[in-house]
DNA sequence: CGGTATCCCCCGCGATACTG
DNA sequence: CAGTATCGCGGGGGATACCG
């Protein structure tokens, strides 16, 4: 966190946020990411000692919260950064209207893995749903068990040991269209890029899944 | 600009944003910097080489647009790059809330940087208005001119040639208290840290110029 | 599992000089 | 004035190994 040695909001702000991974870090713990491997689950690449060292600038800027909870830490926006959270919303919503997304940043694993984070557990018809997604088009690893339950969501590259309730298979970038709300679950279907195998009730579910995308664009809006 | 290798709008615009000064650069241009050398002199400590990156990449980005006006090339935010200015302002507004300022960001150039830009040329009783600052408490520079005319406003730490329209005399904390619209001019006279030699009309001025700065505190308005 | 410690490399950044 | 070229250093960041 070197400084700009500028007395201006701004750049005392940037100071803070404008360096590399903070963003990323923000948007994990608002997805209510609370211990370090939960971060580091949605930060690929972002190496330990990194995030280790902005937790701790973060931490020291008041941020963050630290609670100790017996051995381990669990990490929280404070009010400060809860607004600050609210500020990378509307960066994001920045980027959603002028960045096109690059092939080599279509990642399978990510798209999942930001979708488990917007299901908040419990709000589940079942205790426990297991999606197998396979994505084709792509070496291994291209399945994924997107695994929701009371307990908390997880997304798994390898068999988790529970049986699949459903199954979706689908390219990359038609995975990411449903869940950037850029097509619906049965228009995506239509349009042959993807097929989904699952009873009724978790049909409607995963309708509803691609619309949780805070940057969802409205085209979707409406299907079933 | 290196890359999360994520799809996510937050991330795809951090790539752009969260880079070192290139909020300061985004602010400057903002403030109807649009020239080269206009953003460097906002930006004590920014390497020409930094900002022709820097530039370089936001054009690339479709932030800004070049026009090339005869030999010399003139920069401007396209209409992303507004909206991302916005986003920096409110950047700004996250800062001017939960951040405090160091004593060693106290730097009087800036804040009378700061302030030239914000005044809009032309809008001024007078053709020219030359107003000395001197800045008690600290060692030379200490002496600085903020030039206002309607082909452009300036701040030099040499004399201009132009006579003086007024004097301010104040130590740093107590000039960037006044621009950062936490005391008023005349209660910053009150309290003696400040003193103020000008005629009438120019005083007026001042006690406006104080109002200027977007995240000015409320607590001024109202003074005279 | 939840971090810290260590190491090394590379490149971002800052300084300076140079050109049209 | 508006940049580009060059260069060297520091440290940020990435990988790995290591404790509690």
């Amino acid at each position: 966190m070197r400084g700009y040695g500028q007395y201006c909001p701004i750049a005392l702000a940037a100071e803070i946020f404008a360096e590399r991974w903070t963003p990323i870090i923000i948007r994990n713990l608002y997805l209510g990411c609370g211990h370090f491997n939960e971060i580091l689950d949605g930060a690929p690449g972002l190496p330990r000692s990194v995030l280790s060292q902005r937790l701790r600038s973060l931490h020291h800027a008041g941020v963050i919260e630290r609670h100790q909870a017996g051995r381990s830490t669990a990490y929280a926006l404070s009010p400060s950064g809860a607004e600050l959270a609210q500020v990378c919303l509307e960066l994001g919503a920045w980027g959603a209207r002028w960045r096109s997304v690059r092939p080599e940043d279509q990642d399978p694993y990510l798209a999942l893995w930001m979708l488990s984070r917007m299901i908040v557990p419990g709000s589940l018809p079942r205790p426990r749903i297991v999606v197998l997604f396979h994505i084709t088009g792509r070496p291994a690893p291209n399945r994924f068990w997107l695994v929701l339950s009371t307990t908390g969501n997880e997304v798994c590259a390898q068999a988790p040991g529970f049986t699949e309730d459903g199954q979706v298979t689908t390219d990359t970038a038609g995975l990411i269209r449903w869940y950037a709300g850029e097509t619906g679950l049965a228009a995506a279907q239509r349009a042959g890029g993807m097929s989904v195998t699952a009873p009724a009730w978790l049909v409607r579910q995963l309708a509803g899944w691609g619309r949780l995308n805070p940057y969802a664009v409205d085209s979707a809006v409406g299907e079933p």
